[in-house]
DNA sequence: TTCATGTATTCTGTATTCATAATTCAAGGT
DNA sequence: ACCTTGAATTATGAATACAGAATACATGAA
């Protein structure tokens, strides 16, 4: 490829997702600009543009006269967001063409088997989880649904460190991606959709209990 | 209520969805910063941060170096649009509690059957049936999803003026409206849902049409 | 001691300035 | 005549400067 030459934004906007998935932000916590932006060696408008582009996904909250703050976790806006991507994912599948799903439905089958592999990393994890759910919907025609599950996951990544190292999540996890994948084989879309709803809703009430519950932990 | 004080943004932001809904702007052309910011009586940064978040909701697009431009209109974008709209909105009526939806079907159909009023301003009926749809989707707990219902339907806005006069869609909407709040009345919601899906769809069918093939008419 | 009030400080929100990429247009060469 | 090339212009992207709101703190009274 050549000279990447993107807009400062878009890469603080993705450096500030980085480091809230390393859990680097406390949670409802304000973020001080000049610090901030000093260290990451731009000025405060470009981070601000980014800070707004994040606060439009729901990431951050933004209120008058006291700048951004890290959206503070709750369990009822996790539940929010599962039902919104539950939904938004399985419309994605209606939408996709039956045929193309079923000859895709042994890379999934490969890649949801392979998924708890031996010791892997923590973010090698998240990562392989995203990519599942990537190939899934990539035959999805409508772009803009993908662009909107895109935007609405990145307000997710505030919860995905909760669920750091256990195993018995991730096994769940894997074993209904076999199903959905087996349903897709099967050229059973509606199976499949169906399937695919649980695995966010049960994933959901899997997670639930491992929110704290008090908005204001410092 | 007390005064008012808003970050300029956002106001900003409100003013440029009006001027939209104007047609004012010509879909495709370049926006030039400095002109609209001494049009609109500010400084370029707040402004700015208007076009991004404009941007992020999909009503402008940006090009690096090209700056900022209100998307050309599509009928393939619109049917993408719309796709998104009848699934979250449907998913919100199934997430609403059936007996509020029960008690607030009169009020629905009420609504609904003043629709299609004497001689009623453009602007008086595009808001009203904004109004229909908010009245429908209000009891849903689900916050995040109303935000993003109102973030996605800002993105069609620029579709909206292309129903300028044409007071047969109007007329089906409105019957549809009133089949919708039926269903909800008899308490039947996964009716009401499809009907829903129903209405959405065939609006964009009935908007197809009348959408300009060619992206660049200027 | 506790609460209220005035003041100082900090940080955001907005304006302005600067640098550089993109566009336009004209001149020269093929 | 047409294409290429380069300078001049224009507008964006980013940095800095400024004004005012919010917060913290200290002082004083009840």
């Amino acid at each position: 490829m050549g000279i990447q030459r993107r807009p400062l934004r878009e890469q603080i906007r993705e450096e500030l997702l980085l480091r809230l998935d390393r859990g680097d932000f406390a949670a409802g916590k304000d973020i001080n600009e000049v610090v901030l932006a000093a260290e990451l060696g731009v000025s405060r408008t470009p981070l601000r543009e980014a800070l707004i582009t994040l606060a439009g996904e729901g990431v951050l909250e933004s209120n008058q006269g006291r700048g951004f703050r890290f959206a503070p976790v709750s369990s009822k806006e996790f539940r929010e967001l599962c039902e919104i991507v539950a939904g938004l994912e399985s419309l994605a599948l209606e939408l996709s063409d039956p045929d193309e799903l079923r000859e895709m439905a042994p890379e999934l089958l490969r890649l949801a088997r392979g998924f708890p592999d031996p010791v892997a990393e923590q973010s090698e994890i998240e990562w392989h989880d995203d990519e599942w759910h990537d190939l899934l919907l990539g035959r999805c025609p409508n772009e803009r649904l993908l662009d909107l599950v895109t935007s609405v996951k990145a307000g997710m990544r505030r919860y995905t460190h909760l669920i750091a190292g256990e195993d018995t999540l991730l096994e769940r996890e894997a074993e209904e991606h076999c199903r959905i994948a087996e349903h897709l084989r099967a050229g059973d879309v509606p199976a499949a959709t169906a399937a695919l709803r649980d695995n966010w809703i049960s994933g959901m009430e899997r997670m639930t209990s491992r929110i704290p519950a008090a908005p204001g932990t410092a």
